[in-house]
DNA sequence: AATAAAAATGCAAACGTTTTCATTTTACTT
DNA sequence: AAGTAAAATGAAAACGTTTGCATTTTTATT
């Protein structure tokens, strides 16, 4: 395949307008860029020719000369998974309010695909970048540094965390659900969660969890720890087999998906939730709420992070400061619906 | 807020790296781009150069020169939902392989809203732009001609569409569905869909639905079109009321999410499904295989789609040429499974 | 060993803006 | 009406690459 050169063809650049408009680029980009200072008629004249040329602006050439990009990263997990999209859209959503726009990819639990992806995103100049959680690389902290971009994470919260986040207490939530099974009177608890190994929301929810167990002198065997991916079959395939020998009395999920993997592995069974057995998630995805029974589960607020992220994100490129408030927490709900019961 | 320079502080550019690999930036750039053209130990000294300096090239700067990004758009009507959620990695993931990357931006069913972020696309140099559907407003497709950017529709399939397109024939979709039910026996069905003002693609669907039904002579109420966002709520919600008063003994629903809404009205309202009612879906999203009962649906290959968009648009922006094939279709798959029985 | 052809490299001019600095125009004082 | 301050505009130099053309180096040929 041998090298094209995209010709501008048809379209008019800032030279063309101001030609049109008759006067000087200089002005046209002002025009654009402090609107307020190009006055009365010339602001029509430029108005106009802009228009009649039906000329967009090129923010790759600004971008050059100022350093600004007006796009910023979010780099997810997963993409395709109930858990992250509702952050993606209000974070898109709230760049797009700002006249900015996002560029976003997805690792699938990789950090070193991680590390490549924030290496890829710095070479397209973005404004500020947005990860997910706090297991990462130390190497695309160090590459963005160094360019003094912007980063944050996002959706776990640390009280000293060392970078700007804005998330939930994940241990909280695990320490909820947790308490909740234990106030209903059960007893033999298991819980399913996916590998932690780099995943700190899973580690932190799991901890909540087995700290308050173990604070109620409730004794977990091992093998009521289970592993499952956060994919709804797989969690239905591992719960039918679970569910046939000597079942726990409540299920503790690290999600919402891996919880609904669980009724549904149960209502296949005939096993009634919450007659025979509770089940407990944590996200309130969308869908949790309509679930038969519905999902007992802790909120999180993605929407609402998703926006903050953003706001925080703008304002530190704004101003090239870090957020007055470098940690933010964001307050969790307790949900608590049909899937569980006093025993 | 007074404007902000970003002064390139720690950041090598090429040239820094020319300098210390003892070549000329020319060569440096040569080195990233044909890498095949530049030998030996000239190449190793590049290498050792940019990695010591922690060297990240600048494809703005390069853009700015060739016209191209190396990033694609992608405009979807909605991020978070299970609807294009596969779509959206999968046509980022593969851009990914290809050492490019995704812009994306939700419109929400608002086409107006579609044509600014296209231009606010345009602003950021993209190399080509997949939409979905074929309803839009014009103004986006002068904009991109005029600039001579690939677009590509895709999700829906038309045999003689006037861009090039890749997806699936959702009118035939809706043959199916309406097909499967009649010869189940079903004769009083009712459809469940959005609003098919701006959505070709359900539109699509309805028609098939209904012309199958009138072929075989199966009448229906006005009564027994209803209208249902892409909502899980709002579906439960409306199923609640609908199945309250002489039922129909089938659904056919637009699309998964609507199925889900009716399946969990269902068993909320204790009726039986497939036992007393019967509810199909298109769609197969996540989750509707495990759903009790299954969902019985017809899968829309969005991985598939999402890939073959990629690379289609990848080959259109090399060449400069449209696709050798035109419009491609995607074959749907029908899933029986256990939300439909014979009556 | 000399010559021709091919391969590798360097030079410098783009790419389309933004922004500093200088200049012109406008608005305000008295 | 003159003078001054403020506001609006223009000229030109960046921004960090890529690439056509020219030059140098290497390789192949005789």
């Amino acid at each position: 395949m041998e090298k094209r050169t995209r010709s501008r063809k048809g379209a008019p650049g800032i030279i063309e307008v101001a030609k049109l408009a008759g006067v000087s680029p200089a002005t046209v980009s002002r025009f654009y860029n402090a609107p307020d200072i190009v006055k009365g008629p010339t602001r029509n004249r430029i108005e106009k020719a802009a228009a009649d040329l039906g000329y967009i602006r090129d923010r790759m050439a600004g971008t050059l000369h100022n350093g600004f990009s007006g796009t910023f990263g979010l780099i997810v997990p997963t993409i395709d998974n109930a858990i992250f999209s509702e952050l993606i859209e209000a974070f898109s959503a709230r760049l797009q309010e700002r006249d900015r726009t996002m560029l976003i990819a997805a690792h699938g639990y990789d950090l070193a695909m991680e590390t490549a992806i924030v290496r890829s995103l710095l070479e397209r100049r973005i404004d500020g970048i947005a990860l997910i959680g706090f297991d990462h690389e130390a190497v695309p902290f160090n590459m963005l540094a160094q360019r003094d971009i912007p980063v944050i994470s996002v959706w776990n919260y640390h009280k000293d965390s060392k970078i700007p986040c804005i998330g939930m207490d994940n241990y909280k939530a695990g320490q909820w659900v947790a308490q909740h099974l234990i106030e209903l009177g059960h007893t033999d608890i298991a819980c399913v969660f996916p590998d932690t190994k780099s995943n700190d929301r899973a580690r932190d929810r799991l901890s909540g969890a087995l700290d308050t167990l173990k604070a109620n002198k409730i004794k977990m065997a091992p093998n009521r720890i289970l592993t499952c991916a956060y994919d709804i079959g797989a969690a239905k395939t591992l719960a039918k087999s679970v569910l046939q020998d000597k079942p726990p009395s409540a299920f503790i999920c690290c999600n919402d998906v891996i919880a609904h993997g669980f009724i549904y592995a149960c209502q296949s069974l005939g096993i009634n939730v919450p007659g025979d057995i509770s089940i407990i998630g944590i996200g309130d995805f969308g869908g949790s709420e309509h679930l038969e029974p519905a999902l007992t589960t802790v909120r999180l607020p993605a929407k609402r992070i998703g926006v903050q992220a953003a706001d925080t994100l703008l304002k530190m490129s704004d101003t090239g400061l870090p957020p007055k408030q470098f940690a933010q927490a964001i307050d969790l709900e307790f949900m608590e619906r049909a899937s569980t019961r006093k025993i």
